[in-house]
DNA sequence: GCGACAG
DNA sequence: ATCTTGTCGC
């Protein structure tokens, strides 16, 4: 593989009520060099095909923070969890991202958009049983004829594929391999590094301060809390933390066999 | 009730 | 995205 060893990758990962993490990291040995969690304030609903309505100004926030504060770090290449050309306009959120960044990106979609009838029937189905090793693809056809995507197994043992398709600036082929590369687990490293460290910091930052009731039951079904101000990111606690997060240890890994 | 469903 | 229950492997 000729990527070379200073590509950087980014990833978005917004959780629905009010975080948005993302993650920078060098490939292919995909150490973090760069991280910025903050909280922020969703306004637009989760509407299927319309995800760059709502996270975009955040994601291209941070991409700004970045180029000020470290532009040496400015990535080469964003993995983006969403849709690229696969997408019911054919421009989801990673063609969104690339458009006002110029920066090349990848779309990254756990599960399928069924778009231009695409569908994840028995057929599709069919298809992934038929997926071999890690890498093994097959392309996503809309009705044009046109290829807008590849379902890729990620590793040998993923029974789910990812769905690849081109956000900016790539072609599907390498959009593919590269994100191959990066995989694990099913979900790519620079991905579910900005799950795992976004929802860290949700925890460290909201998860204490919630005034934990003695008869707090374990799962409350009442409406999220909205507990941060509007319009104003909450700083996080502790400000001198060690980025160095040695080693998690043997923790659960999803979608293990 | 039924279909659709990126996050 | 979230919530379940259970299973397997390191």
């Amino acid at each position: 593989m000729d990527w070379g060893d200073n590509i950087q990758i980014i990833t978005n990962s917004e959780l629905p009520v009010c975080h948005s993490g993302m993650k920078w990291a060098t490939f292919p040995s995909q150490k973090v060099v760069y991280e910025d969690s903050r909280m922020i304030s969703l306004t637009a609903p989760y509407i299927s095909g319309f995800l760059a309505f709502r996270e975009m100004p955040f994601l291209v926030d941070a991409v700004h923070r970045l180029q000020e504060k470290e532009p040496n770090l400015m990535p080469q290449v964003l993995l983006v969890d969403g849709n690229g050309v696969l997408h019911h306009q054919g421009f989801g959120i990673a063609c969104h991202l690339g458009v006002l960044t110029g920066l090349p990106c990848i779309g990254v979609a756990k599960k399928l958009l069924q778009v231009e009838g695409l569908e994840n029937n028995a057929a599709h189905k069919e298809k992934i049983q038929l997926l071999h090793a890690g890498g093994d693809t097959f392309p996503l056809m809309g009705g044009s004829g046109t290829v807008l995507g590849m379902a890729l197994k990620s590793h040998d043992h993923s029974t789910k594929p990812l769905y690849i398709s081109v956000g900016h600036k790539i072609s599907l082929e390498a959009a593919v391999r590269l994100t191959h590369c990066c995989c694990r687990f099913r979900i790519p490293e620079p991905v579910r590094q900005a799950d795992i460290r976004s929802r860290e910091y949700i925890r460290r930052t909201l998860g204490l301060s919630g005034p934990p009731v003695p008869g707090q039951e374990r799962n409350q079904k009442g409406p999220k809390s909205k507990a941060h101000p509007k319009g104003g990111s909450a700083e996080p606690a502790e400000e001198n933390r060690h980025p160095e997060d040695p080693s998690k240890g043997p923790g659960t890994d999803p979608e293990a066999p």
